[in-house]
DNA sequence: TTGTAAGCGTTATCAC
DNA sequence: GTGATAACGCTTACAA
């Protein structure tokens, strides 16, 4: 906002037309009852003093901030930057801006997020994970009725809308896949904790693998922060086993371009030597090479989605029911048949 | 901001306390003349009522939204995510909040830009290139008195402050790296043509190979737009030519990626048969194979000195001059001694 | 030390 | 159709 010089407000269009502020007030807002000849004379004088409206002041009156927050856990870029442009994209054109709340750690103090959200005076909030699955912070904002949007929440359905993937699915298919390519060993890297998605992920793996009858040995079965470097440090403790398993999912992208680069400095050659796969199919997917087998989840649309909803919401509409959209599975180069076991 | 119930203010309080408005305000606010009693009963009532002051309500007043923009095009995720951390970093803790301001194309619509900002009404905004080269963008917002700091400009020097690398130096010293290792012919990538940073980075190239009486061969020169595919494409045709580069200086680590992954398509392998380098050390360049020798631009720390020197001018103090932050090149193995000539 | 009145820029209410 | 008037929640200026 301009400090200084004075801004232009609706009294001083009234002024230079000879009418009442509220008057001005009408037309700008296409409300009726003003005559076309008045309406022509505001709307020329509003343009030619480039007025803008005062959003504070308008936010006063209607008791709103006109802000949407958008909380989120250092997630790896390309997840973020795709978040933010899905929710951003809808909001093009509306009144409504976007503050981003990255937190450090949901997990360990929940109760300072929504502290976050009421000292930044947000009219509501886009949470992805681990916020969107956080039954405090969810019960919170209801109970001060802050609107709120949920993305890839895996549990707690009654609260709020959401916009998910089914995560067992994607994480059951893309272990299918290795195990059509004849993979019984197969190293798994969870990622954090903290975020429901790995649990979710981890149960797809799975039930796939017992659906053709192979045990989760959870001696294959590392943990990782879905970063680069924690999924490379978990895949060279998976490769220095005694016995090495053929194949590794990492549960996203980051996590098994790591796992790639710790194979290689093994000597170990993807996919001829080992398969990897990935989870998300964000950038660094086509980036790594081999380039990964992964499994699209549409985080842009996502966003835009719950974005959708939250306007609805705060508009006073229904929100639409919660929505599940679909994975892609993107077979690349990082996967093959195991050479011979 | 909670709808529905109305939320606490400081009548509220002023009505518990049996005192006026402006004595809760002063309380609040730490002013003095308060006796101890009340300014005690006020703070208790006001945490037991679990008052938030309204921002909106003091925005109009003090004619401030406490919101700073940050106004950027397109660029890496890992560039955008290191310029809202450092922005955030110094916002910690502030009243202000951060929106961010991804725009499609500063060159092709700049009043557009100035538009946006005036409409979403913050009180300040952090320019990324190439916004923080346009002097359309910066004249404007001089005119309306909407302070800002520059991050990475390259020119116009007296509008305001700023923060940036020496970009001819940084980009000299790699190109030094290559000639060292006995390169002659070179082939460049440059970035995008509306940023400044482009022209400024390929002036560096040209600085070291004059020294070394190498001719900047325009044949041997592609444009790209900072991004992986732009890069990979730029480089097959540089990579195509009857007789091709033993080297390639990419002006961004995307760009130098997906040179790699260009060469490898060919069968050209990195760094025995060609040396690729790149520019900003982001992510990326630890990611791919073999990790790319580039020269490292702090942005997160920039973008926090940035915010430093906007705060300061929003709390009507000198900014600071504008500085110049130090590059590093980051020796990798995606460069090396050229074959034989 | 404390309170009153006015005003920030806009919109809602209700006369005219 | 149009315009006073009040109100949103807070702070500033001034009075008591």
């Amino acid at each position: 906002m301009a400090r200084g010089k004075k801004r232009v407000t609706i009294v001083d269009i009234a002024k230079l037309c000879g009418v009442s502020a509220k008057t001005v007030s009408r037309v700008l807002n296409g409300e009726p009852h003003v005559t076309d000849k008045i309406r022509d004379q505001v709307l020329a004088t509003a343009k030619e003093l480039k007025y803008q409206p005062n959003v504070v002041a308008q936010g006063l009156v209607s008791r709103r901030s006109y802000l949407i927050g958008l909380i989120y856990e250092k997630p790896s870029p390309s997840y973020v930057v795709d978040l933010q442009k899905g929710a951003l994209e809808r909001l093009h054109g509306e009144r409504y801006r976007l503050i981003v709340l990255p937190v450090e750690s949901v997990a360990s103090d929940s109760e300072a997020v929504v502290k976050l959200l009421q000292a930044t005076a947000v009219d509501g909030v886009l949470l992805a994970p681990p916020a969107s699955d956080d039954s405090l912070i969810l019960t919170e904002l209801d109970e001060l009725h802050i609107p709120f949007a949920r993305i890839s929440p895996t549990r707690l359905p009654e609260f709020g809308p959401s916009v998910a993937i089914d995560d067992i699915a994607a994480a059951s298919e893309i272990a299918e896949h290795l195990i059509g390519l004849g993979h019984r060993r197969i190293g798994i890297i969870k990622g954090d904790a903290t975020h429901a998605a790995t649990e979710a992920r981890l149960l797809g793996y799975a039930q796939a693998m017992a659906r053709h009858g192979i045990p989760l040995n959870l001696d294959f079965v590392e943990s990782g922060l879905f970063s680069f470097e924690s999924g490379h440090d978990a895949a060279l403790r998976l490769l220095k086993r005694p016995v090495r398993p053929t194949a590794i999912l990492a549960q996203n992208d980051d996590m098994a371009a790591g796992a790639i680069a710790a194979a290689r400095s093994l000597g170990i050659e993807v996919p001829r030597d080992l398969s990897v796969a990935g989870f998300d199919d964000s950038d660094i997917a086509r980036v790594v090479w081999p380039a990964l087998t992964t499994v699209r989840q549409p985080v842009e649309a996502m966003a835009h989605q719950a974005m959708d909803m939250l306007l609805a919401t705060l508009a006073g509409d229904a929100p639409g029911p919660s929505a599940v959209h679909g994975h892609i599975l993107q077979l690349r180069q990082s996967t093959a048949a195991p050479a011979s076991t």
